[in-house]
DNA sequence: GGCCGGGGCATTTTT
DNA sequence: TGCCCCGGCC
């Protein structure tokens, strides 16, 4: 153990060393926060506390898998795999489903992702018959998930003046009555949205001392990453825990707090010595990520923020060039710049395209950089957009998944109901739904006897009901005798999912084949390392507990996929690092964005949203702005963005004509003929063949997990696209995604 | 039930 | 300007 404390700077090894208490580790960007993260967990395991003892919260996937190898790597993988160690929506549900009965719950709830909620949000508006101009789903959505992270139940909602005036002030006086139907239905269907997992969670604890006393006693030592995004659910369910013992010590940088539209509080960090005054305060101020003037600007810039914890961030790295800063006249023509100073910077440096980043605020910055790039051939991967298990035909599987474990679930039922076609339409499955609301009765009591609820259906529905039932029921009966995959494929065969889709020939409809292909191999995936690990969770409802709660960024990318530019939003650029950022769009208006500029707060957390992006940095940070962009279909005169000011002069290298924007008013209003002429070039969106993608060529022999040898014989398609059709000796000629495929190449 | 066209709209999104 | 959703039509 000594040998790795060796490993720690002073401050990184002081933070390891104090768990006698509540501790706050402020860990500036690039400061060793993982380090420390798992070197308390080593040092608590080797001084006595039992793995199972140690509860570790993270906000990703990603971020828990990481610290499990780790942690594993230190201290072998038995003991890591007793640990707490998970996502808090992971951690939560698993306490969720063990402890289900006592807040009125099955264990085998289903999970409602934003989508799922969304749309049983906006068929209650239309129930209700409200005027969905002013109840806009997603308006209500945020207003109901807000309401939630503030541990605000619908009856509490109800009863608070406050929120009803404010409601009513904007016009959706009812909007109460939404939530509380919502809420209900929820229950009824036995199903449970993000937020619910946490919220029922702190109601579990709040209403049952007896369990909160025995989870209290369980996690003698508690953990948590990236404090400064928990909501307040987080932060009293936390406070809950730590209660008697105040082990607890919770890691985290103010300064990267971005997330407070999803109901982060800030103030959960900044007042963590108010709820435990005896806490120690650790400091991580040595950044090893960046070089002196990247840090030292990143620094200058925050500081004009006026809500933080005082830290003095360094570097001891290269003093490093200067943050450059490039205007051009357009949106279009800032895109060729940012393209071609990429080719300029490869060839002065001998950089790999992995080593580029460029970050935006938001995501439909990202088609004009992404064509500036394809004109010149530089390869990129853009991060966002629909993830695997959004897409439609995974979805539609999975919802029958989810029907076999839980028939009541409201939405998964009318997802699939009716797709594929059985002549059970909209109006009946209205008339089923509204029934089972009336009598507070689950979908499936209503589908299994609907002559007891008088549905005024015909008979002919009502036999077609009678063999949709009778067509779950059957998978149902295997629920405890076949695996995951086992009723995963005979699903798909026998529901009649790809039939379908192979009638479809175009490039969509192979895409779709394959991602429910995929989704059998993942389902195989999963059973077959479970079986190996010793794991007896091979059931469907294991299956769909885990992935109801990944996200895109949980699916390994394949291999051949790594050298390219990182295109991505800031947000999701954070906890990331690149040896050159590109921080593109830097004005007025888009960066800080419009809708925040009045209020001092959200300014703040636009600077931190800027702060995160500069410190992803180790090399270079490039900041653009453009002086027009196109802008929900016009064009418009743009200024450099403020924050391009908040740094301190000394750290940037100013385009020649900066005097244009280091004064606020414009003199000369750019004409833009540039930007007219040539926006009409766009190529094409074909669907091109390759010689090469990433490592791979066409001709390589590969070994693919499920199908064996093979060759490939062509390569298709763009990055999530991006396919090779491999000729497999014993199972002929498939098409495969990339990004999922899981092969070798045989040299 | 699927396709087409008009109208409304347009941050960020760890789970 | 482009996308998404809804409603109307076949």
């Amino acid at each position: 153990m000594d040998e790795f404390l060796q490993q720690l700077n002073e401050s990184q090894r002081n933070a390891v060393l104090y768990n006698e208490g509540p501790s706050l580790v402020i860990a500036g960007a690039g400061s060793g926060k993982t380090r420390v993260l798992t070197y308390k967990v080593a040092y608590l395991l080797a001084n006595g506390i039992s793995a199972y003892n140690i509860l570790a919260l993270t906000f990703t996937n990603k971020a828990a898998r990481e610290m499990k190898n780790r942690v594993a790597q230190i201290v072998g993988e038995e003991t890591a795999k007793r640990l707490w160690m998970g996502t808090f929506h992971s951690i939560f549900s698993r306490i969720l489903r063990r402890e289900a009965e006592h807040i009125g719950f099955r264990h085998d709830f289903t999970v409602y992702d934003a989508q799922d909620s969304k749309n049983l949000i906006k068929a209650i508006i239309k129930e209700k018959v409200l005027d969905d101009k002013l109840y806009k789903t997603s308006a209500v959505q945020s207003r109901i998930s807000m309401a939630k992270n503030a541990l605000i139940t619908p009856a509490q909602y109800s009863a608070d003046r406050e929120l009803i005036a404010s409601d009513q002030h904007s016009r959706r006086g009812r909007l109460y009555e939404i939530y509380i139907e919502y809420w209900n239905r929820c229950k009824t269907a036995q199903v449970m949205d993000f937020d619910d997992l946490l919220l029922y969670t702190y109601l579990l604890f709040d209403k049952n001392p007896e369990i909160l006393e025995r989870y209290r006693n369980l996690f003698r030592f508690i953990l948590v990453d990236e404090y400064q995004d928990t909501n307040s659910v987080q932060h009293e369910i936390i406070r809950m825990l730590a209660a008697d013992h105040h082990r607890v010590c919770v890691v985290g940088d103010d300064a990267q707090s971005i997330y407070s539209f999803r109901g982060a509080n800030i103030d959960n960090i900044l007042n963590f010595r108010k709820v435990y005054p005896e806490s120690k305060l650790f400091k991580l101020e040595q950044n090893y990520r960046s070089t002196q003037t990247i840090v030292n600007a990143a620094n200058s810039l925050i500081y004009k923020n006026k809500e933080q914890i005082s830290k003095k961030v360094f570097s001891e790295k290269n003093v490093g060039d200067r943050l450059q800063v490039l205007s051009s006249f357009s949106d279009f023509e800032e895109g060729y710049n940012v393209a071609s100073r990429i080719a300029e910077m490869r060839m002065l440096a001998q950089y790999a395209y992995s080593d580029f980043a460029i970050l935006y605020r938001t995501n439909a910055q990202s088609r004009i950089l992404e064509e500036a790039l394809r004109r010149i051939n530089i390869p990129y991967k853009i991060y966002g957009g629909l993830s695997f298990y959004q897409r439609k035909e995974v979805k539609d599987v999975i919802a029958y998944m989810r029907l076999i474990i839980n028939p009541n679930d409201e939405e998964a039922l009318k997802r699939i109901i009716n797709y594929p076609t059985r002549g059970i339409g909209d109006t009946t499955v209205k008339k089923i739904i509204s029934a089972s609301s009336l009598h507070h009765t689950g979908l499936w009591e209503v589908i299994s006897n609907p002559l007891n609820y008088n549905l005024k259906i015909q008979n002919n529905t009502i036999q077609k009901i009678g063999d949709f039932r009778a067509f779950i029921e059957r998978f149902r009966e295997k629920l405890t005798t076949q695996n995951a995959y086992e009723i995963g494929v005979a699903l798909i065969k026998e529901a009649g999912l790809v039939n379908e889709l192979y009638e479809d020939r175009t490039p969509e409809g192979l895409s779709r084949v394959q991602n429910i292909e995929e989704l059998s191999n993942s389902l195989y995936e999963f059973v077959s390392s479970r079986l190996e690990e010793g794991n007896p969770g091979i059931m469907i409802g294991d299956f769909l507990a885990e992935i109801a709660l990944l996200t895109d960024q949980d699916i390994e990318k394949g291999k051949e996929d790594t050298n390219r530019v990182t295109m991505m939003t800031i947000h999701s650029a954070k906890g990331l690092e690149f040896r050159n950022v590109f921080v593109v769009g830097l004005e007025e208006d888009l960066f800080p964005s419009e809708q925040c500029k009045h209020s001092p707060r959200e300014l703040e957390e636009e600077r931190r949203l800027f702060y995160v992006a500069i410190t992803r940095a180790e090399e270079n940070a490039i900041l653009t702005y453009a002086k027009s962009r196109f802008h929900n279909g016009q064009s418009r005169i743009c200024t450099p963005s403020r924050f391009i000011r908040d740094i301190d002069r000394e750290y940037l290298k100013l385009p020649a004509d900066a005097s244009s924007f280091v004064s606020t008013s414009y003199s000369k209003p750019d004409p833009m003929p540039f930007y007219t002429n040539t926006r009409k070039l766009t190529l094409p969106e074909n669907e091109t063949s390759h010689q090469q993608i990433g490592e791979l060529h066409v001709g390589d022999r590969i070994q693919h997990e499920r199908f064996g040898c093979g060759s490939i014989v062509e390569l298709l398609g763009e990055n999530e696209n991006a396919r090779a059709s491999v000729e497999f000796e014993s199972f002929g000629k498939k098409q495969l995604l990339l990004k999922f495929a899981r092969f070798e190449v045989i040299k």
